[in-house]
DNA sequence: TCAGGTAAGTCAGCCAGCCGACAGGTTGTA
DNA sequence: TACAACCTGTCGGCTGGCTGACTTACCTGA
C-alpha cells in the first residue's frame, strides 16, 4: 500500500494530544441514543457540538420531495455538528444514529472559549473543516460531472479511504452500508447503484458477501478513479479515543 | 423584505476590526493579475492565502472531460484559498482571475502565527470555512436531488443573497455572470439554462439587460426555492415551475 | 464601420438513468 | 420457527436534459 490512499484518519480526537483530548472530555457529558434516534435535526438549536464515541451517526438532509441527502457518515472519534456552532440561526442539517450511539457533547460556550485559549486546536479545527470542504468539493465535482458508474466507483474509494482495512491488494469495507445508502450519497436511484455494483462483481472487481465489501483490485480503482486528491493531515500516531478512555 | 436573506456578509475583511485588518495588511503583499491569469491551479504549492481586494476571482475544478465545475466566485473583501493551506500537499482547485484582479497575499506560516495568537480572528477563520461548508452543503443537495429549473432558480436566490442589490421587490444583480458560467455552477448544460431563463423571463420573473440580471418577484423565488437559512418551508406550499408554467 | 469573437436563443435527436414493479434473499424479533 | 421488514437483483418503459448544429445579437478594437 505504498503511501497511497490509506489510513487518513478523520479521527479527529485521536489526533489531539493527550492534553487537549482530557481537556475536552472534561468540558462535555455523554450522552446515547438508540438507533434511528435524531441526535438533532434541521432547525434545531445548534449550541452543541459532539464527538462520536461509539456507532454510526448519518449527516444528511432532505430534498423537497423527502429524499435524503447524505453528505457523511461519521464514525468514532469523528467532530460533528460543527459548523452550524458559530453562527446565530440552527442546524441546517439532521444527524441521525445508524445503531446504539454514544457521543460526547460539548455546549458551544465552552467549545469556543476553549479553542480561543488554545490556538493549536483552533488550528486542528480549521483543518478538520478545510478537509471536508475539499472533500464536499470533490463530490460535488463528482455529481456535477461523472456518470452513476464513476460516482459509484468515487464512492467506494473514498468510503475506503478513511474506513477500508487494507490486506495485501484486497480492501475490506465493512460499514454495513446498504445500495440505498449510497445512492443518497451520489444522488442516483438505489436501482442503478445495484447495477453498477453487479457490473463491478462480475468484473471481478468487488466482492461482495454480508453486507461487507471487498475491493479486491485496487489498482483498477485508482486508475479509474484517480488518486485521492484531498488527503487528510497527517496522523502520526492514531490511536482509538475509547482505547484512551 | 423583512431581514430575510439578504446581508450573508462573505466579505471577510470588513467584518474584522480595524486592528486585525491592519494586522493582516502588514503580514501580507500586494500582487495583481490580469484577467484570464491563474492566481493558482490545482498542483501548485499552497504556502499562501488571498484576499481579494480587486475585482472577480473564479474558483473551480476541471473534470476529467474538461468541463469546468465552479465551486464559487470571489468578490472583493473575500478570503480564498484557504482550504488547502494547512496540509502539506498542493492546491486541489484552480483561481483564476475573470477581470484585472488585485489580491493581499499572505504567507502561511504568517497567516497561521497571527491567528493562532488572535483566538478570535481563528473563530472568524471557522466562521468562514463553515459558512462555505454549510452553502457547498447546500449546493450538494440542490444537485443531487433537483431538476435544472430548481437549481436556477436556488441559484440565482444564492447569488443574490451575496450580491444582490435589493430596491424594494426587484433585485439587480450586477456581477456580469455569463449562462456557461450558471450552467458551470450547477453542473448542467449551457442551453438547458438559457431555455430556463427564457421560461422565467416570459412569467416576468427575471429581466435581463446588458448582463444585468433584475429579478422581479423576490416572493416567487423565496416560495420556489425556500428561505436561505432553514428550517426549509413546508413542501406544502412549494410549486414547481412546471406546474405554475 | 467593419470584422472577429463571444454570448444568447432555439431546435431535433438521442440516451443515461429514473421510476414502478416484482421476485428472491437476508435479518431481526416475537 | 415463522413472520415481518428490509435489502438486493432485474427488467421495461419513459423522459429530462445532453449534444450538436445553427442563427442572431452584442461587444470591442482596429
Amino acid at each position: 500500500m505504498e503511501g497511497c490512499w490509506f489510513n487518513h484518519s478523520t479521527d479527529f480526537i485521536s489526533n489531539l494530544s493527550l492534553q487537549d483530548r482530557q481537556g475536552l472530555y472534561h468540558l462535555g457529558n455523554k450522552r446515547c441514543y438508540r438507533k434511528d434516534e435524531m441526535v438533532f435535526h434541521v432547525g434545531a438549536s445548534s449550541d452543541e457540538v459532539f464527538v462520536l464515541l461509539h456507532g454510526r451517526v448519518k449527516v444528511f438532509e432532505l430534498s423537497k420531495e423527502g429524499r435524503e441527502v447524505i453528505l457523511w457518515f461519521c464514525f468514532p472519534g469523528e467532530l460533528f455538528g460543527l459548523s452550524e456552532v458559530f453562527q446565530r440561526s440552527g442546524r441546517e442539517v439532521n444527524a441521525q444514529a445508524c445503531s446504539q450511539v454514544e457521543v460526547l457533547c460539548i455546549k458551544k460556550t465552552d467549545f469556543e472559549r476553549y479553542i480561543k485559549q488554545h490556538g493549536h486546536l483552533a488550528m486542528q479545527v480549521i483543518e478538520l473543516l478545510s478537509y471536508r470542504l475539499r472533500e464536499l468539493s470533490d463530490v460535488l465535482l463528482n455529481l456535477a460531472s461523472e456518470d452513476v458508474a464513476s460516482r459509484v466507483i468515487k464512492l467506494l474509494r473514498r468510503l475506503c479511504s478513511r474506513y477500508g482495512k487494507p490486506n495485501g491488494n484486497h480492501v475490506l469495507l465493512d460499514i454495513a452500508i446498504t445500495h440505498q445508502e449510497m445512492a443518497d450519497m451520489i444522488g442516483a436511484s438505489r436501482q442503478t447503484v445495484t447495477s453498477v455494483l453487479s457490473t463491478l462483481r462480475k468484473q471481478g472487481i468487488v466482492k461482495m458477501e454480508q453486507r461487507c465489501i471487498y475491493l479486491q483490485d485496487i489498482t483498477w480503482i485508482e486508475n479509474i478513479a484517480g488518486k485521492l486528491s484531498y488527503p487528510r493531515p497527517s496522523s502520526a500516531s492514531v490511536q482509538l479515543m475509547r482505547n484512551t478512555a
